[in-house]
DNA sequence: GCTCAGGGCATTTTT
DNA sequence: TGCCCTGAGC
């Protein structure tokens, strides 16, 4: 018995001692499903198996990282590096690259990002002469990746019947072309989508049954975490691997399955008994990380839902405090009330600002908070929104670096090849890529063949221009060969003018561009002292694997700490906070009812989400709602989620519910009813009467000038923050140096363009934030 | 090739 | 409302 086995209970320790054999480990929230599956692969170790014989899979980095990291504590380093560990993709693309030429793929290959995808949807759909505004790039894609993910190619799309009825009934009967001729000129440009990483690998095993034999032989083990979540093609790729040594562990949770809108399927966690014969069921079910009065409340939740998994989850720890709820008139009253609740809690009890959490459905959610937040100096970060490699600036350097290690990429020579600005304009890359489409070639292949060029008609000066991008590329090119990727990706910065131009540049925006280009290259940086200390490649091209794949949550950074953390309930999953609030409980938001155009099995899973939300906390459940909340300009009246009647009494603690002051500002029955247009209006209780007639009166001469000038007065003057630019009616444009006062007497320090500096206030002000 | 106004449009998201 | 796309106009 090694020691580490007395850390575990009963039955997390029959999961890690059964290595032979298909084992299903149900693993409720918070059941130490990760300490499980840690020291289930230090067992494998230390019974002799060899590092590179485990193949663990995860879904994201974060979580793949995290294991490695605690494998390594407990097995030694060095054995941690040679085991098979990542997400999906990332294994799958390395095992893509080493069999590349199985499948007349270059090595190099491309990973297009879904940015890249849309584009080259876009640029097929209108190359077809389809119009862009019925065949929706994003849907299309969608559409697409559902195929991929359900490993139907292009020609089965095309044939089967039953899908162009569905194509016909959402008028998008040309899909099957679109995906034909998406996929081909994403093999001309050497790319893959994050689909194709899935779908190729099960080509290549379902083609050359050799290979497969291979691995199979080489991962004497499998183990798959968050199974619940797989799709189709990932449950496929690991039954074609696990199908000889039958040493298949997977780990998950059927009610937390909620990725269902992306192809993930409960179904294959639901039938893991029926697919393995032989397997063996282990619940995980006793909670170690909430209250109980939190795991009662989530079970009385999710009992209700028909496809599960029987399981008991439980908790020993205290009874807990009751899940509060709060009742708030309207949105802007919402999140003071929540923000209020955070600042008061955490002076009474100690916490910190990390210890809370606010989740909501949508991401478009978390701005009135954001607000709120900022009135009250609440330090917070926000997931979601704009990741860092989804920056134009980032896309654009790293589109060069794409473009020096595989200049077929033409997604990314789109991008780069008139920026900066060299006079290489739409006109021209239209008739080089008509040119590519006709030769069933890549753009790089007809600017490097200069008589192409002219045949695409292009006069002397253009062909000038696009010579002088090719030798620059082909620079690059040298320049990654004998450089390692820090060195080289700094050149091309230096060298393509990106860097002077964001430089020059000192708007703020233009000063954050410039920043984010230097956080880049510090990653860059960063990852090539790190291979050069391990021994592994250092290159520009090795650097680009990584990244692809990688996304902003990947990395924790210390200024980061002690902040209240806002994200969708999603991105919540696999997290868990000291105190949690669910915000926006409404039920067009979290929708209980079965009355509407909800099908069952969509129901059960905002059950499930609803689930995943209050099994965060650790110790405290916070569910607010709002009775009217504006959406797009109109005011909607909104009801409680039916979750909130669903849970007990028992659980609940409705004070926040229960102010006779609130109650009293109920809306009067004829106000209740929905209406098409209500007209805007200042709502909050929280505003005095004067305040509200200056905003009514603007916003009234608002809708008559136009509804693009964002000016603001009043109470809503607190949305100018010190740093941002405005502009004023009279000034000109300037830059807010410092804010003071509280509405309606708000004072602004303004730093104009002009050179002057004004205090401004701005009850009588007109500013209008630029950008 | 850039800027700006107007139209259309709104889940959840990892890789 | 606010974002993104597009077409007009310079």
């Amino acid at each position: 018995m090694f020691d580490y086995l007395q850390e575990l209970n009963e039955a997390q320790r029959e999961a890690v001692l059964r290595t032979e054999g298909p084992a299903l480990v149900i693993a409720g929230a918070g059941s130490g499903k990760t300490r499980v599956l840690t020291y289930r692969i230090a067992n494998l170790l230390k019974q002799g198996a060899k590092p590179s014989s485990i193949l663990s899979l995860t879904f994201t980095n974060k979580a793949a990282k995290e294991m490695k990291e605690r494998i390594a504590k407990v097995a030694g380093e060095q054995t941690a590096r040679y085991l098979w560990m990542g997400t999906f993709h990332s294994i799958f693309a390395r095992i893509l690259r080493y069999e590349s030429e199985t499948i007349g793929y270059p090595s190099n290959f491309t990973i297009y990002d879904s940015a890249d995808s849309k584009s080259l949807i876009k640029t097929v759909i209108k190359s077809l002469e389809l119009d862009v505004k019925i065949y929706k790039p994003g849907t299309v894609l969608s559409r697409i990746s559902m195929a991929k993910n359900n490993l139907i190619t292009p020609n089965i799309y095309t044939n089967s019947a039953e899908i162009r009825k569905v194509d016909k009934s959402i008028r998008m009967p040309a899909i099957a072309e679109i995906y034909k001729e998406y996929t081909k000129r994403c093999f001309l440009s050497g790319a893959m989508d994050f689909d194709d990483l899935l779908l190729k690998t099960n080509m290549l095993f379902r083609d050359h049954p050799d290979v497969l034999q291979r691995y199979q032989e080489r991962f004497a083990y499998v183990m798959v975490d968050e199974y619940q979540d797989t799709n189709y093609s990932q449950y496929l790729i690991v039954k074609k691997l696990a199908a000889a040594h039958k040493n298949i562990c997977v780990v998950g949770d059927d009610a937390q399955s909620i990725y269902s809108f992306r192809g993930a399927r409960i179904e294959n966690i639901l039938n893991f008994k029926s697919d393995y014969p032989g397997h063996k069921t282990f619940k995980l079910e006793q909670n170690y990380r909430s209250t109980q009065t939190i795991v009662n409340a989530a079970n009385s939740i999710i009992v209700q839902n028909k496809k599960q998994i029987p399981k008991n989850t439980f908790s020993e720890n205290d009874l807990g405090n009751p899940i509060k709820v709060i009742s708030a008139i309207t949105d802007n009253e919402e999140g003071f009330l929540v923000v209020q609740e955070i600042v008061q809690t955490q002076l009474r009890d100690h916490y910190k600002f990390e210890d809370y959490a606010i989740l909501y459905r949508t991401n478009a959610q978390s701005r009135i908070f954001e607000e709120s937040l900022r009135k009250r100096n609440v330090p917070y970060k926000i997931y979601g929104g704009l990741s860092f490699y989804a920056r134009k600036e980032i896309k654009d350097l790293l589109s060069y670096c794409r473009m020096t290690i595989n200049p077929a990429d033409n997604e990314a020579l789109k991008r780069v090849i008139n920026y900066p600005a060299r006079g290489i304009g739409a006109t021209t890359l239209t008739k080089l890529e008509t040119a590519a489409v006709n030769q069933e070639t890549t753009i790089w292949k007809i600017i490097t063949d200069l008589p192409t060029i002219n045949h695409a008609s292009l006069n002397k000066g253009t062909a000038a221009k696009i010579l002088n991008f090719v030798g620059i590329i082909q620079r690059f090119h040298k320049l990654a060969d004998e450089n390692d990727a820090f060195d080289t990706v700094k050149a091309i910065a230096e060298q393509t003018g990106i860097l002077k131009e964001l430089y020059t540049d000192k708007s703020p925006e233009g000063l954050s561009r410039h920043d984010n280009i230097q956080e880049l290259l510090n990653g860059i940086q960063e990852f090539s002292i790190n291979a050069k200390e391990l021994g592994e490649p250092e290159k520009l091209e090795n650097y680009l694997e990584d990244v692809a794949l990688l996304t902003d949550q990947d990395n924790d950074k210390d200024e980061d700490k002690n902040k209240v953390t806002l994200m969708t309930v999603h991105s919540a999953k696999g997290l868990e906070f000291k105190n949690v609030f669910v915000v926006g409980m409404e039920e067009n938001l979290f929708p209980s009812n079965q009355s509407g155009d909800k099908k069952p099995e969509a129901l059960e899973e905002e059950r499930r989400l609803f689930y995943v939300a209050i099994t965060r906390a650790e110790q405290n459940v916070c569910l607010s709602f709002a009775n009217q909340r504006y959406k797009w300009g109109n005011l909607d009246f909104c009801n409680p989620s039916r979750f909130l009647e669903e849970l007990d009494e028992k659980y609940i603690d409705s004070s926040g519910m229960q102010n006779s002051s609130r109650k009293a500002q109920t809306l009067s029955p004829n106000e209740q009813k929905p209406q098409g247009f209500a007209s805007r209006k200042a709502p909050t209780s929280l505003k005095s009467p004067q305040t509200q007639n200056i905003l009514n009166k603007k916003l009234v001469s608002l809708k008559e000038t136009s509804r693009r000038q964002n000016t603001f007065e009043g109470d809503d003057a607190s949305k100018i923050q010190a740093g941002m630019v405005v502009e004023h009616q009279r000034f000109g444009q300037g830059k807010v140096l410092q804010i003071e006062g509280t509405a309606p007497n708000i004072k602004a320090t303004v730093f104009f363009k002009s050179g002057q500096q004004k205090q401004l206030l701005l009850k009588y002000a007109k500013l209008k934030i630029k950008g």
